[in-house]
Formats: structure tokens, C-alpha cells, sequence
DNA sequence: TTGACTCCCATAAAATCCCATGATATCCCT
DNA sequence: AGGGATATCATGGGATTTTATGGGAGTCAA
């Protein structure tokens, strides 16, 4: 599970290390991490090879032409399949690096089956932003166990 | 598994480095590589043998005399298989790089299990595309309800 | 013998490996 | 429970390998 949030520092080869739980989740479920462009925020998104596979399978079974294909298509051009070296770091591509406007630090964010990379600057804007629709709205109405056919 | 965009020159001999992920990746799985023209797009397809295998077989669930296995065969005719040379080159076969419109550069782009060879040009129109509908409809549905079962 | 194609060698730039270090965190023994 | 010993983590930088690319020599066929 990826959980937890951490600051870490990238280096002039655009090398971060991984949070280590991050890593010993991967290891111990053996698995390639993939690293993309959020489709809905300004961040990388980092997940499992095999939950990248799910979408690939998806565009198999969408019509070639719709726009979901082209999304989707698109999302897998702009994913690399990335692994540490031997003391945990991965290189960000440069792709990533511009498209989360990514420098010298990184926000690594956790959020279950995949995590999140953002710049210092835009972690802080869509911590706030959480922060205020929590206190307008109130918490969220959760449902944990709803059936998922 | 192919996937991330790559630009390539292409040299005078049709000469092109395949990216080294997409090569990597047929030679750990003992896979032929097959270029054949894109159904859909001005591009080439590039995919395992095996892939290519899997058209085969839905063609013959076809009805033979049907124009969908008509247009499937002659996609079969123009299919090359091909093999890197020792610096993990191609040669692009001339039909294909007419078809797609290729002089000097190619766009490789790894959509999962195939990827496309794009002109520089064709390619920015594909991508450009794909933003534009992204933005006006938002990521597919699969995306907004990931499953963690 | 003239193209066209295939090997083979060369190279600059980039990616990757390898070793080193200070800072934490964890263990273990009394 | 204290406190030193040990492991792990995040980081830096140099050495080595790989990648993408160019060009020439050999080869085969018509």
C-alpha cells in the first residue's frame, strides 16, 4: 500500500529516492513501478505495472476511435517504466520533470494503490484546497462497504 | 510492455534505433518484431508476432467472404517482419515509411501491448487531439473509479 | 558491375552502476 | 530504561556501460 507522505530532494541527474515503504511494497509484491502524467492534476501519478495493465486491457475493448482510446492511448505514451537503483532512487524523465514542473524537491503522496509526485508549490496549493472544502463542506459521507459488483 | 514516446532519426539508409525499452522488452520475451500499416491512423503498427497472431485468429472467426476479413487480409500482406541489426536498428520497409509520410524523424509512441511510428507532424496532431478531448470531456470513466479491490 | 542490403566498427552523449557518507532509526545487552 | 552498536535511509559524485547515430567494407543478386 502506498501511504504517507514525504519531501525528498531530486539531484541534478533528476535522481529521488522512493520513500522506502513505497519500495518495499513494490519488492515484496514484485512488482515494475510505472510512473505517468495525472490525467486530472499537475503531477506524476506512480503505480504497479499490473494496475497499469488493467487500462491497457481497457483500450482493447473500446472502440479503436473513441475518445476513451485516445485518452487512454495517449496515457500510455507519456508512462515509463522506471526501477531504483541500488540505494532506492529512481530517475524522474524529463517529461515528467516539466509536466509536474518539478526542480530540485518532490512531494511523494500516497494515496493507496498509487501515489503521487507533485513541486513543493503545487502540493501546498492542493493541500489547501482540501483543507477548505473540508471546512465548507463538512467531512465526506463515506460508504466502506459498498457492493462493488 | 511499450510504452513512452520517443524521437528517432531516421538515416539515410531507413535506418532507425528502436527505443531501447521496446527492444529490451520483445528479446526478454523471445518475440519477432511486425510492422504493418496502422487501420486507423496514417502510422505504422509495430507488435509481437504473437500479437499479429491474435488478428489472424479473429479474422478466420470472421465471415470469410465479409469486407471486415477482406480489409484484415490485406493488412496481413502488408506486414513485414523484421530484425534489429547489431546496434538494435531496423530498416524501415519503403511501402510503410510512404504511408506514413516518413522523411527524417520518426515519432515512436508505446501504446501497451503495440506502439505507433508517427511523422513528427502526424504525431502532433494525434497529440494535440487527445489533449483537446481530455480537456473537454475530462479522463474516461474507468480512470475516476479505480477499483482497489 | 551496379544497386541494394547486411554486417561491422566508431563515437558522443546519456543513462546506469558503484562506492561513499551523514543522518536517522532500530536493535540489543545489561 | 539507558545507551552504545548496528542497520537503514536519503543523498553525492565518479566510473562504467548503453544508446542513438554515422559511415565504410563485404555480400548477394540481377
Amino acid at each position: 500500500m502506498f501511504l504517507s507522505t514525504s519531501h525528498n530532494k531530486i539531484d541534478l541527474k533528476c535522481r529521488v529516492s522512493i520513500p522506502a515503504t513505497y519500495r518495499l511494497f513494490l519488492e515484496k509484491s514484485d512488482e515494475q513501478l510505472i510512473l505517468f502524467k495525472s490525467l486530472q492534476f499537475k503531477c506524476i501519478e506512480g503505480t504497479s505495472l499490473s494496475r497499469m495493465q488493467r487500462y491497457i486491457n481497457a483500450i482493447d475493448e473500446l472502440d479503436a476511435m473513441s475518445d476513451d482510446a485516445f485518452v487512454l492511448r495517449m496515457m500510455m505514451a507519456d508512462s515509463f517504466e522506471t526501477k531504483f537503483d541500488a540505494s532506492g532512487r529512481i530517475v524522474i524523465p524529463e517529461t515528467l520533470m516539466n509536466f509536474a514542473e518539478l526542480s530540485n524537491k518532490a512531494v511523494f503522496m500516497g494515496i493507496g494503490e498509487s501515489f503521487y509526485v507533485w513541486s513543493p508549490s503545487e502540493y501546498e496549493k492542493q493541500y489547501k484546497k482540501s483543507k477548505q472544502i473540508l471546512e465548507e463542506k463538512g467531512p465526506p459521507k463515506l460508504i466502506l462497504n459498498k457492493k462493488t459488483e
